[in-house]
DNA sequence: CGGGGCCTACCCAGAAGTGGGTAGACGCGA
DNA sequence: TCGCGTCTACCCACTTCTGGGTAGGCCCCG
């Protein structure tokens, strides 16, 4: 595996810490050169434009620009190359929204050095990859799309929740404990893909769940 | 003041003791008659088709059909009857969301007993009765409506919070303290008279302040 | 009659948000 | 220069939410 011509990947990432690790243990394989690396998106376009990667490998967290914001910023500046997030969350939105966006794929922190160098290899090919938590959360959404997929009891506390209603408020309304709206929400939540309660407002107001008026 | 007709009021809440106690209280004035009570919007309506108030006077938070909500339906079958909600809360939301959907009156339940008997003598007479603090919220809509009262930073805040980031996740992407985006988000709070972290996600998009996409 | 979905309810521990404050630094404009 | 708005930061106590569970009762469908 020595004779291929390098990968050039480009790293950009908040954490000092990832950022230096990564690059380490990048660096041990032949086939992969690391090109550059930049604590800021802003930075790491700036980079980019110098150093032409093939693959930019960038967290999907960090301050003053959102690596899901930057993606479409390196695809106008810099066409080539081909954006792989990096994410602690396996969120379906993170996911969804990194694919909109034009991620080529899509990586969760936790898996292996290995799996971090496929992916780097498959998408430097012109592929795309998904570690395999995301890959269910695509194939779940994909599943669900166009349809409702919630039950009426969760419509009546996804309007309650869109209305700014506690849970021990929705319970109150609803005749029910507050134990049970925490259960419902967590459904909710689970069954959307959506890990915070403003996903969910923004989800319902989409869909037209409920209507905006108070 | 004996010499007036009694004016019919009916009495919707859904906590007993506010119930009997304002009835008992209404009671003692020679002018007042309390003509029905309930415990539900839905119950209120069935009573107030059959003794025809002239005010109502109903809880804004009730189980199964809020207060907000039934108002309309009261304007709908008892059109003589005039509806002053009565609420916990000075939130300009529930305020504004009250009298767009035909509240002739809006007390809060911590003021005195006269001042809920002037209410309820001013809206039969045919005029409105808004308690101090609900006038100055109000007020404080009109004065601002059609502006954008919001600083910069505080943009930068609402729309991560839209985003669904915590107040660490916006401290980290802005590069301040969680302390700071507390202090951002009670600001926008009290600047938009809004209680909760729903109203100001609804509040964004409603103002276009941020786009929907994540 | 079984299984599955739905609604209900509870357990726990830890994280996060709430709602009062106060306060310093900076800059702009009167 | 003084005042005001803005941005920053911290204090406290309290409430709420979060994210894992488990579980019973009900009803419908096969």
């Amino acid at each position: 595996m020595t004779e291929r011509p390098k990968i050039r990947v480009l790293l950009i990432d908040n954490h000092p810490l990832v950022l230096d690790g990564l690059k380490a243990v990048l660096e041990t394989f032949d086939h992969i050169e690391v090109a550059g690396t930049a604590g800021l998106a802003q930075t790491g376009l700036e980079i980019g434009r110098q150093v032409l990667p093939q693959v930019v490998l960038m967290d999907i967290n960090m301050p003053k620009l959102s690596g899901i914001d930057a993606i479409e910023l390196f695809r106008n500046e810099l066409p080539q190359a081909r954006v792989v997030m990096l994410s602690m969350h396996d969120s379906r939105e993170y996911i969804s929204s990194s694919v909109m966006h034009g991620a080529a794929g899509y990586i969760l922190k936790d898996v292996s050095t290995d799996e971090i160098v496929s992916a780097i290899e498959t998408v430097a090919g012109g592929g795309t990859y998904f570690s395999s938590g995301v890959f269910d959360a695509l194939m779940g959404e994909r599943a669900e799309e166009g349809s409702d997929p919630l039950t009426p009891r969760e419509h009546d506390i996804l309007g309650l929740i869109v209305a700014g209603r506690s849970n021990k408020e929705i319970a109150e309304t609803l005749g029910i404990t507050s134990a049970t709206t925490e259960t419902h929400r967590k459904n909710l939540k689970k069954k959307l893909g959506i890990a915070t309660t403003a996903g969910l407002i923004r989800y319902a107001l989409d869909q037209g769940i409920v209507s905006k008026a108070g």
